[in-house]
DNA sequence: CGAATTATTTTTTTTGTTGAATTATACCTG
DNA sequence: CAGGTATAATTCAACAAAAAAAATAATTCG
């Protein structure tokens, strides 16, 4: 049941079926008019008109003759639509501890360039964070042969609790202040749109756009970096919770007065699956040596070290009964587990899914697909480059409006 | 930001506004054009335009001069729109172990007859409760003076997993059978349309029509009956995952390896605070005589019993456990807690709310409120009526556009 | 080559919304 | 108490968007 919603008040009351239009467009790739019409419900009268403005603002191409496709034979063939890679370029930066990673796509989210900034410390002023994106970005372009004026937008992911809607960061472990007016701060200092996010919220915005949940509607992404992250996309949009900062999945409880949290509370998750926690786990039951190489620590769990066996399991425990939790509560068609190799050894082995699954609530409806989605390391930068190709598109599109007056 | 939606393809491109405006004036109780003008950010004109139509088709009334409203004195006066009670009587039923209670409300929400019908037993097959309904409505009509034909719908609230969009029961503890078409049992047996739901939901429904939620759009509804229930809002609608048997509050996992629940898993929270849970562990911890009744076991704890003391306690801990868990993951504005007496005593207590402060994530911003919410013993009751009154509404209004062409 | 078929575009019609002007109903002032 | 002013509600013409219908385009099939 498409729906076009009208603002009863802009100046443009057709904003939105442009949106849905190029939307339809962008997630699959290519596409015949008459396909947009059924798959929007719109009549194709008037997708003709919009395409027809999409195509003169340079936002898709026609691909002629469709390529052959299956069954179909007779009749004029269907010309299909695809998003104009050239449009626009976009950036994705992530900031982490240790580096800042640019990627630069195009519009259709081909990666053209690709760019890493060492950081000297991992946490910063705002003045030294705006100043370490412009020199990231400008790294980024020199590498790639770009210009900083051919960006149209950059997507920038940090961890902590940020404002998606305001760029504003209400923390940051990256930062040395709280309440950081940083989209404010980087609008005036590069000339460039911004748009921030959350870096789990980047990830399930890259699996939206680009990755496994390309026609999901309702998905989960669970993402493990220093803590544990989650973005919820609920009716195809980033659920936030009132306060922006829902979703806290690394402090649900999975253990009444348990271990020690980071967040000064007990029994979070993250307590039992974070980094720190781990290594704490294996000096306090008495490591040979002094553990602070997590890495070691795992490669000794698969050589078969019987205490780092055991620590990384109850990890693996906690972290399925959690699981299990947040499954119970939303009920999702699909949870996207993302990360790298050594989260995939102990957090995401077969072991933990069959607990997973052993701890939802059974009914005769098959369980939810828990898919693993193994990303290289450009994962975060490639959400927040996502972040950016959605923010540009939106701001484009509206401008089409202002502009066709 | 009020948006009138359009569905592109309906017969009635107009019923979304039909709805908004109904909605507001539902919401409100009272409210004079102007300001559902300024509230759905339709034009005066429009709204004028809606509501001469809701007015032809009595489902609302004119409150000649709105009483003085403080402030504004002079020009027109505004005259005030509510609801018309009479427009519609709708049925509420809640079918329990016990009992079916039924309750009469108007078109406004107010009560105008209650009947409870006493089951001969908890499990019954789909042919029986189809002759129970029957049988309960009768008697409530009989009970208030009215005839079946008076009534425009029915709201029925089952325990279990109920798909609301199809009236279909996947399974019920009041049932002996799996996956039943009781909706359209129910349609082919009573001249009266029906709407379903689980009964969190239904507890849900109601405080966002009648209760503490109306002009809330995100918030989660905490039920305590026999199991531990939650309804979800999210963005006014009901949330209700994938295979719509999300929100399984009772049967997240507070504890690795814990109580054996009812469902067959381990660590369940109603394991530990369902009444069952609650006598089990009495008897378990050896009670001088064998528990079977709770009220019995809730009377000694108030009375200063350690051993019932400490069992209240420990289910008040997990309780506060999992409520925090949905906080943090939900972030929602508003939690409402909703029972009858004895819950309140040990489960909402004042204790037990300041454990889930505790654990909820802090940022600047203030914690979710959480409130407590004594209904009667009507309350599921009523929240069936809700479901009812949504569903007569939403058919009412798309019917005024077949018959306005 | 023409008939059939399917996709797209153009034209026309319908529908709904709104802004501006108008009407209605009050209070206020002198 | 008449005329002025303020506010609410209604009317109506103009406008915008989308769909329906019709026309046109580009194919294949026989």
């Amino acid at each position: 049941m498409a729906v076009i919603q009208r603002t009863s008040q802009g100046i443009d009351q057709r904003e939105i079926g442009r949106q849905q239009v190029f939307e339809a467009i962008r997630k699959s790739g290519r596409i015949a008019r008459i396909d947009i019409a059924r798959e929007t419900q719109v009549s194709p009268a008037t997708v003709t008109a919009i395409t027809a403005e999409l195509l003169t603002a340079g936002l898709i191409e026609e691909i002629s003759p469709d390529s052959d496709r299956p069954g179909a034979k007779r009749g004029r063939p269907r010309v299909a639509l695809k998003v104009r890679g050239d449009a626009h370029l976009i950036a994705g930066m992530k900031i982490s501890d240790r580096s800042a990673t640019v990627i630069l796509v195009d519009f259709e989210g081909n990666t053209v360039g690709e760019y890493d900034h060492e950081l000297p410390g991992p946490v910063m002023s705002p003045e030294e964070m705006v100043s370490l994106v412009r020199r990231a970005l400008d790294g980024a372009c020199r590498a790639a042969g770009r210009r900083l004026a051919d960006i149209s937008g950059v997507g920038l992911g940090l961890a902590g609790l940020i404002d998606a809607a305001r760029n504003f960061v209400h923390w940051s472990p990256s930062l040395d202040q709280r309440n950081v007016e940083l989209g404010l701060m980087l609008s005036d200092a590069l000339p460039v749109p911004f748009f921030m996010d959350n870096d789990a919220n980047l990830v399930a915005k890259a699996e939206q756009l680009f990755g496994q949940a390309r026609n999901v509607s309702d998905f989960i992404v669970i993402t493990i970096e220093q803590g544990v992250g989650m973005g919820i996309v609920i009716d195809s949009k980033i659920y936030r919770g009132e306060r922006g900062c829902g979703a806290e999945f690394g402090h649900t409880k999975v253990q009444l007065d348990g271990a020690l949290c980071r967040c000064g509370q007990r029994g979070c998750l993250e307590a039992y699956v974070g980094d720190y926690a781990l290594l704490r786990e294996a000096n306090i039951r008495g490591s040979a040596q002094p553990e602070d190489d997590l890495s070691a620590l795992h490669a000794r769990a698969k050589a078969g070290d019987a205490m780092a066996r055991s620590i990384f399991d109850r990890a693996g425990r906690m972290f399925a009964m959690g699981l299990a939790n947040v499954i119970n509560i939303f009920d999702p068609s699909l949870v996207i587990l993302s990360g790298e190799q050594m989260t995939f050894d102990f957090l995401y082995s077969e072991e933990v899914l069959n607990r997973v699954k052993a701890s939802v609530v059974q009914v005769d409806a098959p369980l939810p697909e828990i898919r693993v989605h193994k990303w290289g390391d450009l994962m975060w930068a490639k959400g927040a480059a996502a972040c950016g190709m959605e923010g540009v598109s939106e701001l484009t599109i509206r401008s089409l409006a202002t502009n066709a007056a």
